[in-house]
DNA sequence: ACAGGATCCTGGGGGC
DNA sequence: TGCCCCCAGGATCCTG
């Protein structure tokens, strides 16, 4: 499932590829992706040089001059560039021939990606402004963070799944960020003290850091721009980990449901965030104490 | 405001 | 072996 991990490492493996190339030919297939491709946009992309490759969230933006292609690899995208020679496998949506040979191609089995194109960059950046995409886990800052999640009753898996209040988290790096931070998934956003949300902020940096560093996690469909996979999935401490110890103190991985999806969690090490009188804190303490019998 | 569910979509896996 | 059903989950829409 491309993450921001998973979007930054296609960035990186087209950007060498891409830079300084141009398109000499479009080649659309008749499925339709989760935005309608226009033919009109076609000779406004063509004979236009790679300028930039840059990522927001989840988004990949190919800046050609003037206009830019922004791709979303959904659940199965996956853009690589491969020789022309090389045989196109199924659920190839669209190809893009470039001057040198190659193919830049978006495959998607499952077509929730999208591909579209915006005329000029404002274009693209006003688009992420209407749908109210978040700040980049890395420019959080401190107090922004924490006020978001003060704003709201909304549980912290919720939250870190909306990108209108950080963009590129999905359901594992929310998992994992929440183990590393050790916070319940259920916690309420409001009952999070300024120390467990810098902790979770800090949690999230930590964990997409090494996940780009990995390359990303390759769970099924994933690939990086140059078809190379990613070893991230190899070092989930909670994600996809039901029923298995803890890497920290054995106890069972728990799965529950929350905000649609799949949520893994250490019942022992992720604690509810909520704000505990003392008294009731010490009852808690003497409760877990080790009993002189039994 | 927010939770929960449905929708889109396909392939893989389990059960029978 | 084949068939049915469930599951995966990013974004978006709808309902309660």
């Amino acid at each position: 499932m491309p993450e921001l991990p998973e979007v930054e490492t296609v960035v990186r493996d087209l950007r060498p590829l891409l830079l300084g190339r141009s398109f000499v030919k479009i080649a659309v297939s008749r499925k339709s992706l989760r935005r309608k491709w226009s033919r009109a946009w076609e000779a406004t992309l063509l004979d236009r040089c790679v300028h930039a490759i840059r990522r927001r969230g989840k988004w990949i933006v190919i800046e050609l001059g003037i206009p830019c292609l922004v791709a979303h690899l959904g659940m199965t995208g996956q853009l690589t560039v491969a020789s022309a020679d090389q045989p196109r496998e199924a659920h190839t949506h669209v190809v893009f021939t470039l001057d040198d040979q190659t193919e830049l191609r978006f495959r998607d089995v499952r077509r929730f990606g999208s591909v579209t194109v915006f005329p000029t960059m404002v274009h693209a950046d006003r688009y992420f402004l209407q749908i109210s995409l978040g700040p980049e886990p890395f420019d959080l800052t401190d107090g922004r963070w924490f006020g978001s999640l003060n704003a709201t009753r909304r549980n912290l898996k919720a939250i870190l799944l909306d990108q209108t209040i950080v963009a590129g988290v999905g359901n594992i790096y929310a998992d994992e960020s929440l183990f590393e931070a050790r916070l319940h998934p259920t916690t309420l956003g409001n009952a999070v003290t300024r120390k467990q949300a810098k902790s979770l902020r800090l949690a999230m940096v930590a964990v997409l850091t090494r996940a780009i560093e990995k390359r990303g996690s390759s769970i099924r469909d994933y690939i990086g721009g140059s078809g190379l996979k990613g070893e991230m999935q190899n070092e989930f401490r909670v994600y996809g980990r039901t029923g298995e110890p803890c890497r920290r103190c054995r106890t069972t991985i728990v799965r529950i449901v929350l905000a649609g999806r799949s949520t893994h969690y250490c019942p022992r090490c992720q604690v509810l965030g909520t704000i505990v009188e003392p008294q009731r804190l010490r009852r808690a303490r003497a409760s877990r104490s080790p009993k002189a019998t039994g």
